[in-house]
RNA sequence: GCCCCCAUGGUGUAACGGUUAGCACGCGAGAUUUUCAAUCUCGUAGCGCGAGUUCGACUCUCGCUGGGGGUACCA
């Protein structure tokens, strides 16, 4: 099997993109098959080379490696030109001036029938279609499905100063490069016969075909960047892990049996099949993003999240912090947030500070849970913390908030944070009593 | 306009002629609790509409409605 995956570079790897790449990669790696690239960039205003690496960046970043060198569309012209002027030469195909109004109105005239020109020479290169007969799609999603030839216009494959189009373009740069499988948008579906006539046209064997549904927004209507994250460098940058987000995109119109959930890369390239892809637009749901990315942090091994972490924040020695945070966060940005006071200093939250550290009870409470701080002998462990700032709960009857609520804006500055002993301990005896002793002072 | 596709709770899906229509996210309630989470328990909500076919339709057929895609000398 061999597939392969056409980026068009004109911005970032859209969501929906990235799954059609995974779907193609998943294919390619779970049969011991190849995945070529192609890049259709011939959109010469946005198909930059910052856009070209952008792509790749992000496949990158997925994990989805490709065979060979990147096939560009631009870059094989000569070839494309080669066999429009073969059409010609065989008389499939023919020069036309007709433009859009000229098809318009033969179409008028002919009750709709597709159009239909003469030779003039000139002009764009048409290639015929059949008067009669069908195209028959056959798709491994879809089923298959039958176009009357008779409604398809004679298509443009080349333009009048020669360049080739988009849909002669892919069907020689596929056939070259023995593509056996294309899985591609279903935006591509109703462009699928053409495709076909120009196979048949050429005498080749046409791939086996796979059209995934569209991904849509929660309002319905095509995903974009009004709706958030939408590439997979804003997933990326809003700290998602790159398993999490893959083990999304599969279930993102595929399933593999009526409750699994969680799939290693290894278990989606042995369990992925098309035949199972579902045929409806699906929408793209941050929510359960979030929850399958907080799944996977929570079971990662400390040493890699520490290691994922210090790359995202660009900090290190993080260790520490991330065990006693793993648990509570569920994207990699929401660590800092919450462990960032305990190396850049307490955050100044004015409503925390104003509830927990100015009323007198919590002043005293505060300074109790000093005292006993100061009076713990080492070592100083969450445990041993924990049991001499229990104690003081017990002697002085207060509730347990009482105490660790005014400590917590002490140490951290706001009203959220790891817990409170493994805060502590984490600060250690200096710090601690040092962060404490400023808060009573203030 | 014409052609093609799609249709299960708010979201992603399972079912492939016979189930109390399953699972997960979300949401709600409770438990737990030092904050926030996490975790556990319970609950909430669905087959777009109308005709057929059949002993029996979410499942098959037709129509309708709704949504999407294509219809470029774009990709």
């Amino acid at each position: 099997m061999r597939v392969r995956f056409p980026p068009s570079p004109t911005g970032a790897l859209h969501i929906g993109n990235a799954r059609t790449a995974l779907y193609n990669w998943l294919l390619a790696r779970g049969s011991g098959g190849q995945m070529v690239l192609r890049i259709e960039d011939t959109d010469r205003e946005r198909s930059t080379p910052e856009n070209v690496q952008l792509i790749f960046d992000s496949l990158n970043w997925l994990g989805l490696d490709w065979d060979g060198e990147p096939i560009y569309q631009s870059q094989n012209v000569a070839r494309h030109s080669a066999v429009v002027q073969q059409l010609l030469d065989s008389g499939q195909a023919y020069r036309s001036t007709a433009g859009p109004d000229e098809v318009r109105a033969f179409k008028a005239e002919h009750d709709n029938r597709g159009f239909r020109g003469v030779d003039e020479g000139e002009g764009a290169v048409r290639l015929r279609m059949p008067d009669e007969g069908v195209t028959v799609v056959r798709d491994i999603i879809r089923g298959e499905s039958a176009f009357e030839n008779a409604l398809q216009d004679d298509l443009v494959i080349a333009r009048a100063d020669g360049t080739p189009v988009y849909h002669l373009a892919v069907v020689v740069d596929d056939h070259d490069a023995g593509i056996t499988h294309v899985v591609r948008g279903a935006d591509h579906y109703s462009n699928t016969p053409k495709h076909l006539r120009i196979y048949e046209a050429l005498g080749a064997e046409p791939p086996t075909y796979a059209h995934l549904p569209l991904l849509h927004g929660p309002d319905g209507k095509k995903l974009s960047k009004r709706h958030g994250a939408a590439s997979v460098q804003d997933l990326s940058a809003a700290g998602y892990l790159r398993e999490a987000v893959i083990n999304y995109l599969a279930l993102l119109g595929w399933g593999y049996d009526e409750s699994t959930t969680f799939f290693t890369v290894e278990e989606l390239q042995r369990l992925f099949s098309l035949e199972r892809v579902s045929k409806n637009p699906a929408v793209f749901d941050e929510q359960k993003l979030r929850w399958i990315n907080g799944r996977y942090v929570r079971e990662m091994d400390l040493d890699e999240l520490t290691g994922r972490l210090e790359a995202f924040t660009g900090r290190t020695g993080l260790r520490d912090a991330v065990a006693i945070t793993q648990e509570k966060i569920s994207t990699l940005s929401e660590f800092w947030p919450l462990a960032g006071s305990f190396f850049d200093g307490p955050t100044d939250d004015p409503k925390a500070r104003e509830r927990f550290l100015e009323p007198r009870e919590s002043r005293e409470a505060l300074a109790d849970a000093r005292a006993a701080l100061e009076a713990l002998p080492a070592p100083w462990t969450a445990a041993n913390v924990e049991e001499a700032l229990r104690a003081v709960v017990e002697r002085t009857g207060r509730k347990p908030k009482q105490i660790f609520q005014p400590l917590r804006v002490a140490l951290t500055g706001t009203t959220v944070s790891p817990g409170i002993f493994e805060s502590v301990a984490l600060l250690g005896r200096d710090e601690t009593l040092a962060r404490v002793g400023r808060a009573l002072e203030a």
